[in-house]
DNA sequence: CGTAACTCGATACTGTCACTATCTAGCACT
DNA sequence: AGTGCTAGATAGTGACAGTATCGAGTTACG
């Protein structure tokens, strides 16, 4: 297959291909001339998870590099799926501190916020999981913003987690004799995360609906402002 | 307050908060003069509210503009709440179309699969809402990268879904007579999703290092201090 | 064989985003 | 009166994700 019916079956653009190709996420086609490669159905599907990832998953071209060189490397079916979910980006930026003593302070709150609700779920995690670095930020400027960061609530959210990861490695499972293996599981864990969160939105939409059957009526089964 | 010291009290540079100011997300200062403007809590407030939802949500600053527009109309609790869902953006990107064709026929299944969904879930959801339209797109991409997107599995991840919107909405509802609901709708509604995940993966992380306890026991509790 | 169409790899350019810096004035406090 | 701060406008920056162009080589067709 050449460059250009590559692009045609994939519907991404030549220099497109080329700029991923450049970038590492695409291993060169096997080349036939100093000016000729071919390329094969591996492009094809390689391509596929990169559009997956980067559209769906949003996640960036660096971020994309990793998690496929930790797909690249996977031999375990458990070493592939941990190396996936530390090569995942944490969906929560580190911000710089503030204020020395008050940072400090709300810090070490949200830690042992975060550091109860491990033991409290029994987790087995290490402290410098990035996912701990990222929650405690989180918990950290929710703190900073009068939320409601209660650990029954936490623990709450917690018990739900641990039964849609359930969820994920189930069918992560089912794939685990499959020679695709280290592709589904990135599907599945980096997918499930904008899936999870477009069915609580539809969910919340719901609710409320629900809870507003009189005042509005407007717009159930109808349109929608632009 | 004058503007350094509004910088200073919320770590903000100045010239972030005039960006700010521009870009419409924050009220101008009481002006003194034509040189000099007044600034108090309200705008420390929606500064922080800012960061939160840039830098923990994730929200570019054009939907965080959205948001605070529909904070600021808030009027009714569920009123606010439902602007609120909508301002906020749908975490998947509408790709374009690839294969006429193809495209249809895909595209057609994967709604078929969002309208059984919404069926079976019973919920009271216009096929206009963005969150459907997302959804039906994650599942076009999930059903050409072969993922496993059969609707049981669906059902069970809405259900837990619906589970968290419960929860959700208790947290929204515990502000319902506070003057600031609308802002603590804010986070609980666009701060719950990035929370969430970080749970999600650190659920799976805990589970697939429970599968694995054998073959790698190098940070299984004890960990290098920072 | 000739040539038009295609390819390779390298380099340069473009548009968007989120700031950041600079500039011209005009206060305001001492 | 002078120093320091301010507002608002405009311009510049760096990262990111492509997109376009170019020179040189290749190849399929007539």
């Amino acid at each position: 297959m050449k460059i250009s019916e590559l692009s045609r079956t994939t519907g991404v653009p030549v220099a497109s291909i080329k700029y991923f190709r450049r970038e590492g996420l695409l291993p060169a086609g096997r080349a036939t001339a100093a000016t000729l490669a071919e390329y094969g159905d591996e492009h094809v599907q390689r391509l596929r998870l990169i559009k997956a990832l980067t559209t769906l998953g949003g996640l960036s071209i660096a971020a994309t590099r990793e998690v496929l060189t930790a797909v690249d490397r996977a031999d375990s079916a458990d070493g592939t799926l941990k190396a996936i979910s530390y090569a995942l980006p944490v969906p929560v930026a580190q911000a710089p501190a503030v204020d020395e003593d008050e940072e400090a302070r709300a810090g070490a709150a949200a830690a042992a916020d975060v550091a109860g609700l491990v033991a409290a779920m029994d987790w087995r995690i290490p402290a410098t999981s990035p996912h701990v670095r990222g929650l405690t930020t989180a918990l950290r400027e929710l703190r900073r913003l009068d939320a409601d960061y209660r650990p029954e609530r936490l623990v709450a959210y917690a018990e739900l987690a641990r039964s849609i990861a359930r969820l994920d490695l189930e069918r992560a499972a089912a794939f685990e004799d499959a020679p695709s293996l280290a592709e589904q599981a990135v599907v599945v864990l980096a997918l499930s995360g904008p899936m999870l969160e477009l069915l609580r939105r539809l969910a919340q939409e719901d609710l409320v609906r629900r809870r507003t059957t009189f005042e509005d009526s407007e717009d159930v089964g109808a349109d929608a402002p632009a």
